[in-house]
DNA sequence: AGTATGAGTGTATGATATACACAGTTGCAA
DNA sequence: TTGCAACTGTGTATATCATACACTCATACT
């Protein structure tokens, strides 16, 4: 997947790109604002970002490459998949493209690249909308369960730090499509942010659990096997004193079914939900107030 | 900090602590139930963990360790404050004490284990409370500010995957701290580690832009630098047509002043408080119902 | 006193990323 | 057509790590 088959589709270049610059545009943010302060930017930073964003040029001379980048992701994607993100090694992904080591270098010009790289591919894209459109709760929520699925599905992506990325355009588009859902709450752009960045800090934050064990399933470990590690670290509370209240929690009756994960999640996104529809009709009220002074 | 003087404090042992097994307690989980599924863990996992909540065996004969497992863990930290996670080699730490490198593994029998500890340490202990006791929503808003904080403070926590360690002392302390000041809600056990669930998620997933700013100040990238970078990536979005949302919302005017990170972390964190306050409420009448029929 | 136990050392090994010089290939320019 | 510039892939070398193993020596119970 990592790309797909369009090789006429992308005209953009490495190039200046320097455009007149015309009038700053009172108070926005502009391309060229952002582009102006990225040439500030840590150099390193900077290098690591462009590959994912920008076309290499299509050499002219010398012999064709025999793969494209997207070729070389697949292939450490694929690795990662069936063996964790430790069994991406240069020398690894290099064999299983059938070139040296060395020859990986041509395409990126050092692994954390192309780990980055490798990253955004395995982010992949949100779910194309296949339901017909709905209210944004009902979006916002399939979206919120959608990422959470994908972070399983992928759970050698914990294993990097998350903070440390570049941001790709794979991240992008998932945050474009839940942008996408929360303005049709009729909230203004900024406020959209802010609800975007709720939503998307407790998907990821609150996902951890189920990549836990995702990642443990990966690792040939059964769910029992798994359930009963974490037990044995949870359960360290109850006979400990400075844990009461939690070790309460833990010994709690489950009044009726155990909650699956999946189910804890939802009812807690379910809550997070909540808070951002009270905040909605506040400002709905606001908006109105104000319109009728 | 990390573990401090008190070698009179700790009396367990490593020892086979088989209680005679009473009755198996109807339906709650007990110490004991735990126990046994400790023992079918993945070894592995099993023995990382150990070294985290078990004191080694005082050793009789032969020399005296020159140093705890708590001051090479020390040692760990201080070259993770200074110079990152990559600077925490078995040699660096070895030689921060004036040992050889070897003479690490008989304080602990891989990095990896080692690491553990260090992530323990570096979690630390939930503040204390100061202030006189307030209402829950004021000690979980006062709880997950500090946890924030305490993630930027050590941000090379995030270089790590969190997911895969397993959980220490410190670890379960913080958990304990926001268990009992939810407990203020009346809430029943299995609901307050929900409410748990939900604002652990949202503090440890909306911190992550945070921990990326304390990250880059860390290596030493000013705060425009890192805003440039960031803006680099986000920027991308403004002239291309698959981000119109984003991009609106990135251009969006910021009517009045901008908020800063820590505003709109707090800003989020009300809403998703918001939201549990809803559902304590409505169990609340649930409750009341229940009790007058 | 004798000895088992364990601390710390030194050296060796294998994995890993990556620098560097070279060989072969291709297509534009003369 | 020829020649070379630009480029791809190879082979070798090196530095950094974690860690295995064999060894020396100190210590405190027998």
């Amino acid at each position: 997947m990592a790309g797909g088959k369009k090789p006429a589709a992308r005209p953009r270049r490495r190039q200046p790109k320097r455009k007149a610059t015309g009038k700053p545009a009172k108070g926005k943010l502009t391309h060229d604002d952002v582009m102006r302060a990225a040439a500030r930017t840590d150099p390193e930073l900077r290098r690591r970002s462009e590959l994912l964003w920008d076309d290499r040029l299509q050499a002219t001379r010398g012999p064709k490459a025999a793969f494209t980048p997207d070729d070389v992701v697949a292939a450490a994607v694929r690795l990662a998949d069936d063996d964790g993100l430790a069994a991406v090694t240069m020398h690894a992904v290099a064999t299983r493209l059938g070139l040296t080591t060395m020859a990986l270098y041509r395409y990126f010009p050092s692994k954390e690249t192309l780990l980055d790289a490798v990253i955004d591919a395995g982010t992949g894209k949100p779910p194309r909308h296949t339901e017909p459109r709905a209210d944004w709760r009902t979006e916002v929520t399939r979206w919120s369960l959608a990422k959470r699925a994908s972070l399983c599905a992928r759970p050698w992506l914990a294993e990097l730090p998350f903070v440390a990325a570049p941001h790709g355009p794979n991240w992008l588009l998932w945050l474009e499509a839940i942008a996408d859902s929360l303005s049709r709450t009729g909230l203004a752009a900024a406020d959209i942010g802010q609800m975007l960045s709720i939503v998307d800090g407790y998907t990821r934050g609150a996902s951890d659990t189920a990549v836990s064990l995702a990642r443990s399933r990966a690792r040939g470990i059964s769910e029992a096997e798994w359930a009963a590690g974490v037990g044995a670290d949870l359960g360290r509370s109850i006979g400990d004193a400075r844990f009461p209240r939690f070790a309460a929690i833990i010994t709690a009756p489950s009044d009726g079914r155990p909650r699956t994960l999946e189910e804890s999640f939802d009812f807690g996104l379910q809550r997070v939900l909540d808070g951002i529809e009270l905040y909605i009709k506040s400002a709905r009220v606001q908006t109105a107030q104000s319109e009728s002074e």
